[in-house]
DNA sequence: GTCTATAGGGAGATAGAC
DNA sequence: GTCTATCTCCCTATAGAC
């Protein structure tokens, strides 16, 4: 009975973690809810991650492997800018759809003073991959005369993920439709 | 020598909690951290704020008022949109270099599942209050011709507001350039 | 890999003296 | 208004049995 799960059980606690962190943050979960959840004792995820810190750090790695991933296949299989926008709202979408979790760069930011030092290198290197994807985009959107902006692309990738960022936060008290009236505003004025 | 004091204790407390919380969120701190900077026992604080969610509501209630004091001088002192724009980026610009603070919806919005009803409740009023004069200032803006945007100004305000937000969070991990970056962006996409 | 047991600390909060 | 003392609970983490 252990056997079919011991193999994974791992990656069960990063499932588990994962859904307390985006939801009340690094700070607001311990080992005993994990635990609960899982059906075993706290003491037993210490095996798995020593301190929490390490735990904290492979969310947060955990995520920007698959954000790369999600990069990866989109530049891949869908084509032009808007598309490709539209892709990447739905991330931060499904989070607020799937109990009002935060996307993880703001829960990092928000918590930044609190977390180990670990995790902050960890949060860094997650911020520049998206910032990095969406730069990216944004470039090729304005080469090929979809998007319109002034400036760097950096600049303008900077204001799309600090807007999204943002807007998943106030849709928490303001509820799904700020989110999406954000949004809707910021296609506004990207539109060429 | 206490007599001093003793007449603003409560003041004193609000300010020293209010260092803590926009550094470090509602739960990154505690009466002990308080009472140490205040010299006092952490049972002391208790006679001011007998329950820590009486505090928090307290932070919240003060911000309000101070943002709503801040619109009226502002709106009385400062004429056109752009310099009432800076004005209000300022407000951030002042948090992120007084330690890296966060604004204070930030944070509420972050820790909004864990923290107390009662400033959950708060909570919304502050950006309630935040977002109407946005609203106001956006919607006089465009009548006068000095910004552009589509759509209700209520939508246009939400998105610069989501951006400050987000961007004096991304500047924690990337540093002071980033959220000025983000604000002459925001600055070009909204002008006419 | 999971268990029990437990250490050691910090949290929020209360009672009652001064 | 501030103190000491104390309670209770929860947290992270470790040691060692199974």
């Amino acid at each position: 009975m252990t056997a079919t799960r011991r193999s994974d059980t791992k990656s069960e606690i990063l499932d588990i973690a994962e859904r307390y962190w985006l939801r009340q943050g690094y700070n607001g979960f311990s080992y005993q809810h994990i635990a609960q959840d899982l059906g075993v004792k706290s003491a037993a995820i210490h095996y798995h991650f020593p301190a929490k810190g390490d735990l904290g750090v492979a969310l947060v790695e955990r995520m920007r492997r698959r954000f790369v991933r999600w990069a990866e296949r989109t530049d891949a299989e869908i084509v032009g800018f808007w598309p490709r926008f539209d892709a990447f709202v739905a991330i931060y979408e499904a989070y607020l759809d799937d109990g009002k979790k935060l996307c993880p760069s703001g829960i990092l930011d928000a918590e930044y003073h609190t977390i180990p030092e670990g995790m902050q290198e960890a949060a860094h290197g997650l911020t520049t991959a998206i910032l990095r994807w969406l730069t990216r985009a944004l470039r090729a959107g304005r080469e090929a005369g979809e998007v319109s902006f002034n400036g760097e692309p950096e600049g303008a990738a900077i204001v799309v993920g600090a807007t999204l960022q943002g807007a998943v936060q106030i849709a928490r008290s303001l509820g799904r439709d700020a989110f999406h009236t954000t949004v809707e505003h910021l296609k506004k004025l990207l539109h060429p």
